[in-house]
DNA sequence: TCGACTTTGTGCATCACTTCACAAAGGCAC
DNA sequence: GTGCCTTTGTGAAGTGATGCACAAAGTCGA
């Protein structure tokens, strides 16, 4: 979580909500302009992206003024702003740390690999996966961590160990000057000020959905079951 | 995205930022559990959960008053309430779809089945996918995806196709009566209203980081490049 | 050139969430 | 009991995001 001091307006202030949708208007952009469609307005590009077209037009003015009124928005000019505004115009190396099947999966991930990010690393700690072939790269061992984020100018490391390993790869590579982590490990990370972690938990997402639709099924959570464990 | 009319101050109002933050709480409390804490404060839980602490009493109050003034809570009873409230004291029969890298760590996940879900079927449209043993189950054709729904009673399903496969698959689990869907295909899914539908898309994530490390790398996205592309 | 039409960009009201700060509530020692 | 100490639960203020509604700005046909 970036912190900001709230006197300073922010640098350049683009609000976190808004950065979070902008790879979404991008994806919608890139369907538009693989159908050869040249302009979209702000109503068919929201409804693509799934939201508001309000929001959308809110979101896109903090950017810049990209569009024309009563035309709409150019798609490719709209394509390479967002990328620029992202920084996907520039070449990102991603080292993947823990090489289970998640691991496997990310490395093998298609979009992953799209525009901007090049998976320049892939290690475990496991001497039984360690040169393995996955996705064109040989599997590393751990302890090479610190010597692949240097060689390899690594700005991004995605860490899909087990959660007992996760903190302590996550320290490593602090202490390697790597400050931008996403991490898929079921633990929260501890990283001093100025480290950007985003976390991917597949079981919280899979408990909120449990959550709606206990809701659905019966209005709530089930009643009449006393408390039976004992209370100290 | 559930939508509740303003007016009426929702069944049993808990914010869906709550209910976000439900889970990290739980995973905390189950840590502390295992080191056989008995109580906790609200101070200690939010620091292990990585949040804020009156933000957490003002969650929890959301549940009810289940904690005791100049003491704290009772760790197993918290984890009891929570995990009611979160329907995890009932088991959810999830299916996936589509078996490949990703849907076979999701199968494989330990995190995944552990409390509240059970795996009941792995689909996928590939004939030479079909009949591979994965996690203890045998993978079916995507064509028996209706009959596993109603068999199983499956009220959760997980989207790991293609994002070309996965709107079919939507509308196919929907019809058959399923409104929680978790989709990792990376496309934005068209849902009638009642239907539940959570996201996780790895490459969201990583564009999100990199312009935050672009902002740390140069203050803000690469100038002085002009645009090279044709505008209409 | 003009007028009708379309669509952007944004001021403003509203809503939701966060954080502060403190009174109320309970435990504990004596 | 009584009084002190700790910690909860919550009113109230602050912050940020959302969505409406419309003026401004542009296109296009005649």
């Amino acid at each position: 979580m970036i912190r900001r001091t709230p006197q300073q307006p922010r640098e350049r202030g683009i609000p976190d909500a808004t950065v979070a949708r902008l790879p979404l208007y991008l994806r919608a952009l890139n369907g538009l302009a693989e159908r050869a469609v040249a302009t979209v307005s702000s109503e068919d590009l929201a409804v693509a992206a799934g939201v508001n077209s309000a929001k959308l037009r809110k979101d896109l003015s903090h950017l810049g003024s990209y569009g024309t009124r009563g035309v709409g928005y150019d798609v490719q000019y709209l394509i390479y702003q967002i990328s620029r505004e992202l920084g996907l115009t520039q070449d990102w190396a991603v080292a993947i740390v823990g090489v289970g099947n998640l691991g496997r999966a990310l490395a093998n991930y298609g979009g992953f690999v799209s525009r901007g990010f090049r998976v320049a690393g892939l290690l475990d700690a496991d001497p039984e996966v360690v040169g393995d072939h996955i996705a064109g790269l040989v599997v590393e061992h751990s302890d090479e961590l610190e010597s692949v984020i240097a060689k390899r100018g690594v700005s991004i490391v995605v860490i899909a160990t087990p959660a007992t390993a996760a903190q302590a790869v996550c320290d490593r590579v602090i202490a390697s000057g790597v400050t931008s982590i996403l991490n898929f490990a079921p633990v929260v990370l501890t990283v001093p000020a100025g480290v950007d972690v985003r976390k991917v938990d597949l079981s919280i997402e899979l408990q909120i959905l449990a959550f709606h639709e206990q809701r659905k099924v019966n209005g709530g959570p089930v009643m009449g079951e006393e408390w039976a464990g004992e209370v100290s």
